[in-house]
DNA sequence: TAACCGTTAATGATGTGTCAACATCCCGGT
DNA sequence: ACCGGGATGTTGACACATCATTAACGGTTA
């Protein structure tokens, strides 16, 4: 148990900054979400792909898949979705073990209503910020930092 | 609502890597801390600032600034912390209204055996994947995203 | 056919975070 | 001395996320 390989001056600084920019601009777009559409985001995060599938129809799994979370996770946030009308489930015919979730039509209102607000949003705190320069080294930094992190089972 | 102010091809794929990064990284940062130490990240935060408090004694209000959360959440995972036997409460005496929060030997010895291991953990996933210009790059757009952030109340 | 294994979802328990009351206390002006 | 507004903490209700467990189903193999 070295002391070695702490962070110096500079690393910590860029770390502060990372947390605050995590907890400070995530919670900021949560909010003007929240008061914009009257959606959470995981409600957005769920409508999204729903409503680019054809008849906002999409099987529990690959729902789960294209936004990355577990089957778990799905289930209880597409449970509260029910019970706010924003989608339904409904049985899956090529599996029987499978379910399927429908975007409603009030669901497609909200999230049709609530994506250009968001990406305003998106840009004015983030985007705007940034200068051309440092969005290219930015991505290549965050990609690059991505493609090392070890899979979820770490 | 206008068109206007969409996303283009690059910025998308910036926002796509942040997002991914927010997601994998804090997840991978939270699952070595809960394996390798039995703390939480929240515990983590909390155990920080008090563990270089004199005394390891913080008053509840002060603890909450340092790490930049509310009342509320700062009573209740102190509450769940106490019952896990990292901290106690004690009362104020120079404010009646106020409540202490102390460490106990346990927590400090939580801590101390925690933090080599996550500050590994963050220079190993993060910082090891980053040249020393892109740190530089970073640290500046993120604090220029910071300042332009709206308070908490926006 | 029967035993078995992996996939898919649902569910309850627990920890976490936010919000809206609520109670209490401090302090300044009157 | 009093009063009223701001500060401080606590609490309960709710939403969110993860984990372990359970159940149902499909396909493979004995």
């Amino acid at each position: 148990m070295t002391e070695a390989r702490w962070l110096d001056e500079r690393e910590a600084r860029l770390w502060r900054s990372y947390r605050g920019l995590r907890v400070r601009l995530d919670g900021a777009l949560w909010r003007r979400l929240v008061r914009d559409s009257g959606l959470s985001g995981p409600e957005f995060e769920l409508l999204v792909p729903l409503s680019e599938a054809p008849g906002g129809l999409l099987r529990a799994r690959d729902l789960g898949r294209l936004v990355g979370w577990e089957r778990s996770r799905i289930s209880h946030q597409v449970g509260r979705m029910e019970k706010r009308g924003l989608v339904v489930r409904e049985e899956c015919f090529e599996d029987a073990r499978g379910s399927m979730v429908r975007l409603t039509e009030a669901g497609r209102a909200a999230i049709v209503a609530a994506a250009p607000s968001h990406v305003e949003s998106v840009r004015s705190l983030f985007f705007d910020a940034l200068t051309d320069d440092e969005l290219t080294v930015l991505t290549a930094a965050f990609e690059r930092v991505l493609a090392g992190l070890p899979k979820p089972e770490d």
